[in-house]
DNA sequence: GCGTCTCTCCAAAGCGCTTTGGGTTGGCCG
DNA sequence: CGGCCAACCCAAAGCGCTTTGGAGAGACGC
């Protein structure tokens, strides 16, 4: 059933049905009730791929998950933060279109979606200091929105978490609890969010007059090998961090496989922190723990995230005159089991 | 630039245009260079709406992702699966459409796509006994591929791992070190994997002649947290499981976690083996570790099974009368530093 | 020389929707 | 009663591509 033979049935212009089911103001109520019916009746569906090339519009917005590295890792961060930008894309009837290409393909990836038009925006996830795909998109005239910042942040829309305060508020708890060897388990420094939480690291550290030792600072993609080989090195080292930070929970975990293989009681002997982007499967709960989650930890939905970017990149599809919009979102310190006072 | 713009420039028409960029015969060589040279120059894409429009085809297939359970979880398992896909898609020039629905939308989810034709076929994932979603693309027309297996399998293509045969191996390993205090820490058992695994456990169990304790039998999603207070209960019980078989590294790092607090040394006090699914940021990997990966695990990449998939699909939107694909993967049996002799 | 083929190319008809630019009708006002 | 204005509806022109159904020009065989 399509638009022709719907409006034949009904004794009524194309026009009009359309008018009728879109909502326009030029057809009586008594008419756009009777195509309404009639549509429902017969089950009818617009065809999508003619209202888009009828309008123009893509009712699409892309996603690009560049796979950086020799192994092409994907970050399961990812995972929850679409599934929070999909809820909404799924509710103001927008597809989401995800493409996943080698990191040095995505410049090609958003020229491709701009020159054909297949999608009404993008949403950009951890952009580096400088990344080039902010001038791109901005050279494309494509509507974008990214999740973290860049170095020079005041031309383009964002949406990021306090990553400088968080690890400042992080680090201080350690020293608050007697720590002075604190060992920083980053993501990449290349990466912006890194670079922050590394300066509120230092800056912590610095207002204490205690300068990090070079050997217990690290920075590499975030996964748990990584975490478990950064930590098993510096806990066979001479001389041992008290307490680990730690970007991400996933890390985190490595971290705790590496003290627990030495003996190390997590919370008394060895103390982490690390930054809890509530993952669902990895998830720090602690409702059913006895002395609360396993981490403490600074804790920021990664999906809640995902569909407040999403809200905010439809708004400016919709409305492509308004200014940037920017949005910082504080993350709270949640108490787990894994921090103690240092062993003396 | 538009295909009439093109085709006027050249002083040809469209027909010999789109003939020529699209390697159909009816066209000289030597017109077809001068067409590609033009269209190159001129920095020409075929607008894709028009495009589909046209045809008919949408060049974009479906993945569904029903969220399930009170808080919505998404698995950090599907990352991998569609990064593996997403490869694929991209090659061959393919959208991928991801649709985060609610368990108990999907059906209307998968009606959408057909009804209006948006994607040529969809990947159906983590399938239960039953899976109404079956009948319901067969009933819809829509080309599909089934990652996994339901109860009667015959009558659509699908691919899936050895999941019996893979668990009963696993088990038998476990036996073959002495252990006969055995707790099974499955995903949910209304999915048809969950259920095969559970099979394999039973098979192995029931040829030693050993009826595995009930209360040693768990159930459910596939968390960190869920593997942690499953574990937490057995290990604080009166009577101890001396190994754990998990469905996947997840809850198995949970099941870590639960005995490390309470200070049993893994391997030695406690074995646990899990399915790997070779997560990027989870890996199971032990390059530079000693003793080879953390744990003792039934491998099989998801990445890979992804990649697979989506070829198998492509195949069968490409040549829709082949009768169906069945393809059982072989998982190994990887070493790691998780299992010992049962203790004494 | 004529019919028949093959090789190239073209005009035009879709694909199914939205949107422009009117037309018709009836009510209301002066 | 003529004119004007809403209110309602329609025909037709796109959107940019693919594809059908030829048409024209040589080549070839008889």
């Amino acid at each position: 059933m399509n638009l022709k033979e719907l409006s034949e049935s009904l004794g009524l212009s194309q026009t009009t049905v359309s008018r009728a089911l879109n909502g326009y103001p030029e057809v009586r109520e008594e008419t756009r009730l009777r195509v309404l019916a009639a549509a429902e009746a017969a089950q009818y569906t617009p065809n999508a791929k003619a209202r888009r090339l009828a309008t123009g519009r893509a009712m699409a917005i892309g996603h690009v998950m560049p796979l950086r590295g020799r192994a092409e890792l994907v970050n399961p961060i990812f995972a929850d933060f679409i599934a929070g930008a999909g809820e909404v894309y799924a509710r103001e009837g927008y597809d989401l279109l995800l493409s996943m290409v080698p990191v040095e393909d995505t410049a090609d990836a958003y020229r491709q979606m701009a020159a054909n038009a297949s999608v009404d925006g993008v949403m950009v996830q951890a952009p580096t200091m400088d990344d080039l795909r902010v001038p791109l998109l901005q050279d494309l005239g494509l509507p974008f929105l990214v999740h973290g910042r860049t170095a020079s942040p005041d031309s383009y829309s964002w949406l990021d978490v306090a990553n400088i305060r968080a690890f400042r508020r992080a680090t201080e708890f350690l020293l608050d609890l007697g720590h002075r060897k604190i060992a920083l388990v980053n993501g990449q420094e290349s990466l912006d969010f890194a670079r922050r939480r590394r300066l509120g690291f230092d800056q912590a550290m610095e207002a204490r007059g205690i300068s990090p030792n070079p050997d217990w600072l690290y920075s590499d993609v975030m996964t748990e090998q990584y975490g478990y080989s950064a930590a098993s090195e510096m806990l066979d080292a001479a001389e041992r961090p008290t307490a680990f930070l730690a970007s991400s929970i996933i890390p985190a975990i490595g971290i705790r496989r590496a003290a627990g293989e030495r003996g190390l009681q997590i919370g008394r002997d060895v103390s982490i922190i690390c930054h809890d982007d509530g993952l669902s499967y990895l998830g720090n709960e602690g409702v059913n723990a006895p002395g609360g989650p396993a981490f403490t930890a600074t804790r920021s939905s990664i999906r809640s995230a995902g569909t407040r970017c999403a809200e905010i990149l439809l708004s400016l599809i919709e409305n492509p005159d308004q200014p940037p919009v920017h949005e910082l979102w504080e993350p709270d310190l949640t108490l787990g089991r894994s921090t103690g006072p240092a062993p003396v």
